[in-house]
DNA sequence: CATGAATGAGACTTCATTCAT
DNA sequence: TATGAATGAAGTCTCATTCAT
């Protein structure tokens, strides 16, 4: 996506090398205890390489993120074709909260990187983020799901989960975030969230919220 | 931590200095992007100083969440003695959001705060669970919301509005997540939820979620 | 002279220390052969503390040279104080072969800072010059050295000696030249030195002084 | 060294421009601030090529060198041929000082080449010396110079005579030491410098210098 | 207790040299 | 053999933190 120049033989070796590292130190959840220089020495290159190859902690995180999330999205294509829309997303939705569950060294890196307001990830969130508003999508053509929420709001719900990872009750919490939002997808457009767009009571000086969100 | 002794009055002059200097940068939202000794330079202070009442950018930043968070927790009480427990956990949250949309620094710098796994906020965000904690309390009690999801899940979600604080759609991506909340916790227990526990079928080769997560 | 801010006590200590350590080094001529990093570690202090008191290798360098141009000095002094003129500066000029045979090491970082062209001994050098100038002088004003070859002359075959330290016969061939720099300094003014004194005119745009030297 | 094996055309090109190209730079004094990389970018060959032709900065410095001291050499034979000795002596020497003042960037490179403890120079400097002595050693058999002072001691101050190049008086102080050198070998063996083989009076508390000189 | 100069770990860059193409 | 992208050792700087004053 970033760059497509062939590189030279021993340059992707190195690279791999790196990504390799990366990953195992990523997994553990020490990827920001290290220094930076020592993914280049535990890969067994050099400073430079590794500086030239990833110019930043954050684009080596992107890199090893960006296989997590293809096959994140994967998973999301192979349940939509084989499931009912509604039950794919939330086959998803559940699956993503054990994907985190399962790799707590994850979960801690990306909710620093989601911090980070280089916005690093953003480039490798879009695939994933698309894969959700496709599962969303599908829902909604199927009747099963409303149409005046869009995707980006279940998007906020999964940096909620990541972000919170150290909750101490966080599996179940993750479970509860999940259910709330997929019951409150099935829900008809509710009274309530008209009845908020009228802000004079509350406070919302100004935008109207659930009025246009169907954009992306 | 949230020492009383009385503080020389010098002593206390200074550390005004600096709270009043990191207030400002706080709303700014480049409260991260400064060297941590500007703050002293900024307010007039010397390094030392600043590190005698602030040991690290953590603490300066909870001291002045501090405010932040009295006035919301405030809030919360004041819409739980006025408004029936349901309308009060909507206003309520409806309100956090314009809050931190009118706060813009303040969203960015608690993402990165919530990512720090010092846990510097959660000392302060505890008063802050607390206070949802009572809403969704009153609210079950008042039968108006279902008891199987906790308040734990309303706070994830709000970390999920916090940390995704720079996605272009951001305020009504925000408002869709709450109203989803609003209308998943009016929801009775749901039969979706109990499929998902049983796991058989899909994936989650473990823990059954759903089960035991009424804890908080 | 560069500087006389009075250091702060430990400064002056880690300072030191770097001394201590480049002193060492330097005498073993290995001043040139060691990464500027490892001064710092050798002396138990970080690289930030090298590079600010001492920003350059070369700076480094000079530092200790002082010390060593210091005590010649002194000796120059000494000698003029204690011997007729003539034998005076005869004595130091052997006096300062002694020296270098006696520390090759510092022969050769001298040879490698004298042809550094950042000048760092430049500074260092000049009381060492006046020294020579002084012991010079005092001779002129006995009559026992011709008074048309300034002390500069004798400066450069110093450096000489200095850059030729790696020659296999050196001893042999410094002592040579200080043998003819003082018996030359002992002839009345030689008519080739008036001649070639007498260039002044015209300053030599091609190359055709004395003879007829037909070559290119 | 110094092949003389046939290479292929286009390498002999290649080849060529890299030396013109650093002939260029070595006048104009450059030759050190450069990066090695800039004179294959310059001659607009490869790295890769100009490692192959020339190893070192100092091997491609002795290339360009080479010509210089051929040329010197040339001259010291002309001279030798056409001249007394002692004019011969006189004149390459004075020829010496005119050819460097014009050439200051030679001089510039000479020191640090000099300086340099691989030797770089050693090779090509060989020849130089070579002719020195043969001009020395004619004037000895003229009877016309001393023989207890050798060729070395010359080369030594043509050394200092090149490290020195940064003088601000370089001219002068340059034509001093020739004259200095010349009327010194003209001198009789001196009684001071046989004095000096007595080293108990001066000083020279440990070696005593002259004793065992003849050495290598 | 206040100060800010001094510290040093670690980030990041440069550039001589190698080697896959 | 020529090439220049890739390498990595070594250099340099930044900045959070300490500590002599």
């Amino acid at each position: 996506m970033t760059s497509d120049k062939p590189l030279r033989a021993d340059a992707q070796r190195k690279r791999e090398a790196l990504l390799a590292t990366a990953r195992e130190v990523f997994d553990a959840g020490d990827f920001f205890d290290l220094r930076f220089d020592d993914f280049a020495r535990l890969a067994g290159v050099g400073t430079g390489t590794l500086y030239r190859h990833f110019p930043t902690r954050e684009a080596l995180a992107e890199a090893v993120y960006h296989g997590e999330i293809a096959a994140l999205c994967d998973r999301a294509r192979r349940l939509q074709a084989t499931l009912p829309a509604e039950e794919a997303l939330a086959t998803f939705l559940r699956g993503m909260v054990d994907h985190i569950d399962a790799h707590q060294g994850l979960a801690r890196t990306l909710a620093t990187l989601m911090a980070d307001r280089s916005g690093a990830l953003a480039e490798g969130s879009r695939a994933l983020e698309q894969a959700v508003t496709d599962l969303v999508a599908a829902a909604v053509r199927d009747g099963a799901v409303r149409d005046d929420v869009g995707a980006g709001a279940v998007m906020m719900a999964l940096h909620g989960i990541g972000a919170a990872h150290d909750r101490p009750n966080w599996r179940a919490e993750a479970d509860g975030i999940v259910t709330l939002l997929l019951d409150g997808l099935r829900s008809p457009h509710s009274a309530q969230a008209a009845t908020v767009s009228s802000p004079a009571r509350t406070r919302c000086d100004t935008r109207s919220h659930a009025a246009g969100e169907g954009s992306g």
